[in-house]
DNA sequence: GTCCTAGCTGGTAGCGCTGTCAACGTTCCT
DNA sequence: AGGAACGTTGACAGCGCTACCAGCTAGGAC
């Protein structure tokens, strides 16, 4: 019995090919360019592959053609909800794709970064995904000299080292300051923890529209390096309505903590938002099921992740995008919790479905 | 000049072993099992692989060895902040260890679990982990048959494949109504989303609870297949109030309908809990900072993924954990939203640091 | 001193696949 | 009709590593 497999059982292609009566290199051809074969041994490769119920060797398939079809993805973290989404958007689009993901998580530390970097590198990945624009020079050097394709993804900026995708945060951020100016409020507070360099923008953003308008403080402003969390925005809002009691809004970095502040106003019978107005950002799905619904900046988190991987992948294939940094913008979603201020002190009691006004903008506006 | 090197450049074992003068094979056995070589030819292979800079070939090595240093991990979902937990949990396991995580999303399709497990299974993978019992009799063939180690999480249950980790949700549902109970509730309503296999275990643990009482009754479930979420706990609890009008609490399968239910309960101006009692499931960290404070069913969903990982890494590595189902049992977080029925309806303006009685309980009690 | 065992080391032979290049038709042009 | 050009196919030689087994040395038992 000449025994043709191996000890395992797997078939191997040059089975496949031996069933089909070609080369085991025209095999191998069908499974990546199947165009290149004529019809005739498509077929008869395709049947014998399909009655054996062959299965490729990736390991074989990466030694020999000295590439991988990995995708690396970096992200700061794992619970974030934002990144959640956008992992979800980054999977999806891998699935049907002969890619698979490999994840890190970086804890928002950029030289925890840098190592994953140099290790995801080393593996010869088919294309690589790095959350934001702050990255080691060191990291900087390896992205520009990695020799597959990289999308940036989370926010854009100057010297995209390949391709880029995510918003303005200091545009996303003026515009909810400026909103709540609309509204009529002039005393706005800002709450932000954890502090990655995204955060750091908002608050620029936010820095940058209270100055334009004169009605810039710095006891204005609350921040920690604390990861963030809902009973922290609690903490935050207490800080800060003990450093500037006379606020008649709240700008947080994020929804977690525009929630805490939301129970702590609740705590202390602070009305929202006839005292204070509350405006969150990312948009997470409670905002607006929240009494009173929570005002929020929509970021394209799910959109982001999945575009990300799709670019990646059509830049792997040789299709890169004639664009190769794409904004996605944001838009703040007015709710009850910015409403515009009346003399009544009151605002309709409307159920979580009520219409969101919204406010669309391409990162880049003013 | 004898090029040794590989187009790339990269640094291969050969190279490392010809440095440290000694044999490419001992030069392996040193990344491998160290202990088996000499003191003297550990050091010299070790710092001529430093001084190289030597990163290992993964593909050479695994279609040398048959073996991948891959676990794949299979959830049904990227969004759910409980998997992000359990994620977060196998993540952190697998850091430092040379294994890494290939993880895939069935999106709660036992079918898309079963495509996705002989994906997996083709790759050989070092070992795997799958959520909860409820596979396909295929899939649970393939898993049976797989000659690597495997763990189910979340849940735990008879019949293990390999190695099990997790806690009974119907004694923990169980569990929380009795606490509801206890406080002197009587008409208890469930609320339910998505009703995936755990989902309907905690729907059996509450209509045990509520027949053991003699209080059960159909109209008190309200439940649906749509995926959960804040807004969906409001729409059902409004669902649950027009079928069941008379209800003074409410049992909710997890802690996103919670929320909802609270706000709806705002919205409706009931108090909580002198008119509604509310509980959750998972105890997420918005709970003990909402207003009221929610109780919930805690589960230790980082500690799982992390111990699961744990157990599993030491199983491939031929060091079994004597006891290969481990229940990590829950605990009932007694807070605001169910505290007892006072006759002046009115609940302390506590805090939300106010201290959490605690009852905790191995499941499998009763 | 001889034999045996244990511990360490090295040689050989692939693992299953693909890059490269040559060779073979076939078609189309001049 | 001759030849170029194209499309299709196959032979060969590894990719970088490890399994397997043989050989070597040292130390201890008799």
């Amino acid at each position: 019995m000449g025994r043709k497999r191996t000890k395992s059982g797997k078939i191997r292609l040059a089975e496949v090919a031996e069933l089909a009566g070609v080369s085991p290199i025209t095999a191998s051809r069908f499974f990546r360019n199947p165009e290149a074969l004529s019809v005739a041994k498509r077929t008869r490769v395709e049947s014998a592959a399909r009655e054996l119920g062959y299965v490729p060797n990736l390991a074989a398939r990466a030694l020999a053609s000295h590439r991988t079809e990995v995708i690396g993805v970096l992200i700061p973290s794992l619970t974030n909800n934002v990144f959640s989404d956008v992992l979800r958007g980054i999977y999806d689009a891998s699935e049907g794709s002969r890619y698979s993901i490999q994840l890190s998580n970086t804890r928002y530390s950029i030289l925890q970064e840098e190592k994953l970097l140099r290790l995801f590198l080393a593996q010869k990945p088919a294309g690589l995904i790095v959350t934001g624009i702050d990255q080691t020079a060191e990291s900087r050097a390896m992205l520009e000299a990695a020799d597959c394709p990289i999308v940036q993804i989370m926010e854009i900026g100057p010297n995209p080292v390949d391709m880029m995708i995510g918003f303005s945060h200091y545009d996303a951020a003026r515009a909810a300051v400026a909103h709540l100016f609309a509204q009529g409020h002039r005393k706005i507070g800002f709450v932000g923890a954890r502090m990655d360099p995204r955060v750091q923008r908002r608050l620029d953003g936010y820095v940058a529209a209270m100055k334009d308008a004169g009605s810039f403080e710095q006891r204005l402003v609350v921040t920690t390096a604390t990861p963030t969390s809902v009973t922290l925005g609690g903490a935050l809002f207490t800080d800060l309505l003990a450093r500037a009691p006379g606020i008649d809004a709240v700008f947080c970095a994020n929804d977690d903590l525009a929630l805490g502040v939301l129970f702590e106003c609740r705590r202390r019978d602070i009305a929202i938002p006839e005292q204070i107005a509350i405006v969150g950002f990312n948009d997470l799905e409670f905002m607006a099921s929240a009494v009173p619904t929570l005002t929020s900046v929509r970021t394209n988190r799910y959109e982001m992740g999945n575009t990300a991987a799709t670019m990646l992948i059509e830049a792997i294939d040789g299709r890169r995008p004639e664009q190769p940094v794409l904004d996605l913008g944001f838009k703040v979603i007015e709710r009850q919790s910015s409403s515009a201020r009346r003399s009544d002190g009151r605002t309709t009691e409307a159920g979580a479905a009520a219409a969101n006004k919204m406010i669309a903008l391409p990162s880049g506006h003013d």
